[in-house]
DNA sequence: CCAGCCTAAGTGTGATCACAGATCACGGCA
DNA sequence: TGCCGTGATCTGTGATCACACTTAGGCTGG
């Protein structure tokens, strides 16, 4: 985990020091902040399974105090995306084989179900934009040198503009948290083996999708979005990362 | 909300007095105390829909400090089971009648898709408690002065024996958060009519629910899940509690 | 040289204090 | 009589301190 600051300038943010309302709009405390940052770093990756975390290094390292860390950390225990051991150490989970297989269960009816309902619901609008994901996603994975970064972000904002298409945003949300508990195990070993990306099965499924999307094909779009995660999670058992 | 400690001696729990390591195999802070407490106030419907709360209000009543309960608000609000509004005034949510149909249908495709598994995978012992809860709850509302607060605790213990019999914890978890936001509005129109708990309806539906669990009709399952949730919810949609 | 204790550093949890902002009722001015 | 301003009070948020507990490392005694 790298430095960050939460605000622009040093770490040095006693209290009262909120430079901008930035937009007011929405709740924005330090804690939700904290919260995104870390979450950030989960689906992205940069926490690996078992790592370990402490609440003033958190609050350090994002320049603020340990109550917003407390908090951010507090909401994550409680969404399972981290785990508070009995010795008070607080880490990301080390996912065992069966809960992976579990999860993958689970994301498949839920997420399949999100797929053949955005089938039915789908805009012009939002067609539009799930398929530029998706050129975004292939034109990276095609390319000689892959930027993994990009590549990974393409694919999560392709499926969750497909998600979002359906019209259920308490579904976004359930599988936001599936999505936070295997992006560590997922980003982490395909990190390890980029190779995996360049076999193109994530691609022909993709295709079948927004196929399916376009068409109205509810059980097609299901059918491709569940051969996407099964694929990706049977490459996932075979590089044996995971814990028995 | 009635006043309830936490432990079972008087208000003043200054710190450091923890009378009992309660078994002490999980972890069992304070803050989780409460969140637990909350929790079942929200799911029995001993919160109304609007209710406001605060942190003082909430720790003077457990007889913890405001630490405690901030944490517990804090996960209920990620959990969307409490709402912070902009004024920094924290209340039950006021589901809207959209709302409302959303999360039914989100409900009868995930806990539906419970069901189906169940009936995959219910072992004898599974079946058997189900059958207890629903020979409970059939006493209970053709009883001649039905105790609500019995009927509804059966109901969900049997709703919820059906989910674990399906073996997948991480399901039961999502359903658990989808009965937190819809147990405000659900407890409070059946409290207020419980006539409809005698039509039988409910009971029907539970009767071809455990039949196919027995027999292990999946689609048998799904189906006479669907048609519970269906039916309670178009009943409370009828009273029109529901904001617009 | 090795095993055992034992201290010191570090952990999450809980309590308390400080503060900015919102709410609401009361009182004074037009 | 009606309305606006104004201060007391209450809200959640953040910081800081205190404490019980774990854990790892260094010392001592064999």
């Amino acid at each position: 985990m790298e430095r960050r600051d939460l605000h622009a300038h040093g770490r040095e943010t006693p209290a009262g020091d909120r430079p901008e309302p930035e937009g007011a709009l929405a709740r924005i405390t330090l804690g939700t902040q904290v919260y995104d940052a870390l979450r950030d770093l989960l689906i992205a990756g940069g926490l690996a399974p078992g790592e370990r975390l402490s609440l003033r290094t958190v609050a350090e390292r994002l320049g603020t105090s340990m109550m917003p860390a407390r908090e951010a950390v507090s909401r994550l225990v409680a969404d399972e995306a981290l785990e508070v051991l009995p010795n008070r150490a607080v880490r990301v989970p080390v996912i065992t084989l069966q809960k992976f297989r579990e999860l993958t269960r689970v994301r498949i009816a839920v997420e399949g179900f999100a797929a053949a309902e955005a089938a039915r619901a789908v805009k012009p609008g939002d067609l539009a934009a799930i398929r530029e994901h998706d050129a975004v996603f292939r034109h990276e994975v095609r390319a000689p040198e892959p930027d993994l970064e990009r590549a990974m972000r393409a694919n999560r904002d392709l499926h969750f503009a497909v998600y979002e298409a359906a019209g259920l945003p308490s579904l976004v949300a359930i599988i936001e948290g599936l999505w936070l508990r295997i992006g560590p195990v997922l980003n982490l070993d395909m990190r390890s083996s980029p190779r995996r990306l360049a076999e193109g099965a994530a691609q022909a499924h993709h295709a079948d999708l927004v196929a399916a999307l376009g068409a109205g094909d509810a059980e097609g779009a299901r059918a491709a979005l569940a051969a996407d995660i099964a694929a990706s999670a049977a490459f996932i058992e075979t590089t044996g990362r995971l814990a028995p």
